[in-house]
DNA sequence: CTCCTACCTATACATATGTTTACTTCTAAA
DNA sequence: TTTAGAAGTAAACATATGTATAGGTAGGAG
């Protein structure tokens, strides 16, 4: 059911095009001449199954009101940039959404990441840098030595995350810096999620 | 001649978030609906002076084919990724590009701006690691000490730029490696624009 | 063969939508 | 006061555009 034809393809790929390249969707008559049809009526079948099959989506009636869904080739998703968080969990309260900033689809699923601004000079030789971006992914758990988000009480830090046994060590990458050992019921900590990229703006 | 009235600025931004919240612009007859008018006229009297003023562009006679182009607010651009350029320039030719990343407007003129995936480790100290994509702004000058795309006959390659007369240096941020001096008449050597901004991917 | 689907032509209809003409009201600048 | 622009009402008009009806052809599955 959820395969599409060539044609189907063809018909998805120009209507991605002539997004791109006008920023609204074609009409069903643009889509008939381009492919040098002589009705309409075929064009609205493949639509029709484009929506069927979960690649459009449309408002009925309404003039150019396509919309692509599952493009298969790329798109772009709206990122929240929380500010430099420290108190004022939890994170992704609206009131903290500094902004939104784009991130290519193809980094895969970005449902539920947010950007964060770092504070500091602690991941120095991590190259991340006071006022650099990262784009956090939220989870429960980090791999041994990953670079991760984590909640000290009110407070979030960015770190390479250790564990042994019960002992919990944050490395800083500044030889500047102390690491922070934790042992799992002294505080309430708690691993916000992974640290998955790095934006700095120069200037 | 630049600046728009309130209501064009609430008719204005309806159409952004219209066009964020369905993905498709508004018809002339929603807005007019959304604000409440009993004529028609009114809402094209407001979109022409938009349009006449720079802030949104329209294909006459077309439906739902209103584009915004300055939002005030935000908008995302596409910057094409020019692949780890060595030789084969100019950098721009479309055979070079292997994507497009999205930026957020509000960096700024984006136009001829692209990315670049650095090679090697040579600025390490600047926090731009082997592999990092920097976003470069061409431009044939930079400032002392800035960070630029420089291209040496058919290579281009990421440094600090310096210019002392007729010599220039080029200096890497890592001290194992050395700086690159050049004299004016000495090699093809030519700025091919500033870097703008840093990105990485983890993982 | 028969049935089904993908794909297409031809024609028409209904309405969603951009455009226009003629006036009115109000405010601010000259 | 006069003038000009911003904002709006009213009533049409023209067409861009989605939708529907009636078939037609080709190829694969049963």
């Amino acid at each position: 059911m959820r395969k599409i034809t060539d044609r189907q393809k063809q018909v998805l790929e120009y209507i991605c095009d002539f997004i791109d390249e006008h920023s609204y969707a074609p009409s069903i008559r643009d889509i008939q001449k381009h492919f040098g049809l002589k009705s309409t009526k075929g064009v609205k079948d493949h639509i029709d199954r484009l929506v069927d099959k979960g690649y459009l989506n449309r408002k009925e009636g309404t003039a150019r009101a396509l919309k692509v869904i599952r493009d298969d080739t790329k798109a772009i998703k709206k990122v929240p940039l929380v500010g430099t968080v420290a108190a004022g969990l939890p994170l992704l309260a609206e009131e903290n959404i500094e902004d939104y900033l784009p991130v290519s689809a193809d980094m895969g699923r970005t449902e539920g990441m947010f950007f964060l601004r770092v504070n500091g000079d602690s991941m120095i030789n991590a190259a991340i840098l006071d006022g650099d971006l990262v784009l956090v992914r939220p989870q429960p758990f980090v791999e041994q030595g990953e670079i991760a988000v984590v909640r000290i009480g009110d407070e979030a830090t960015v770190k390479r995350f250790f564990r042994f046994d019960s002992r919990i060590e944050l490395l800083p990458e500044n030889p500047d810096f102390e690491p922070i050992v934790y042992w799992d019921e002294d505080e309430d900590i708690r691993v916000v999620g992974k640290v998955t990229a790095v934006l700095r703006t120069l200037e």
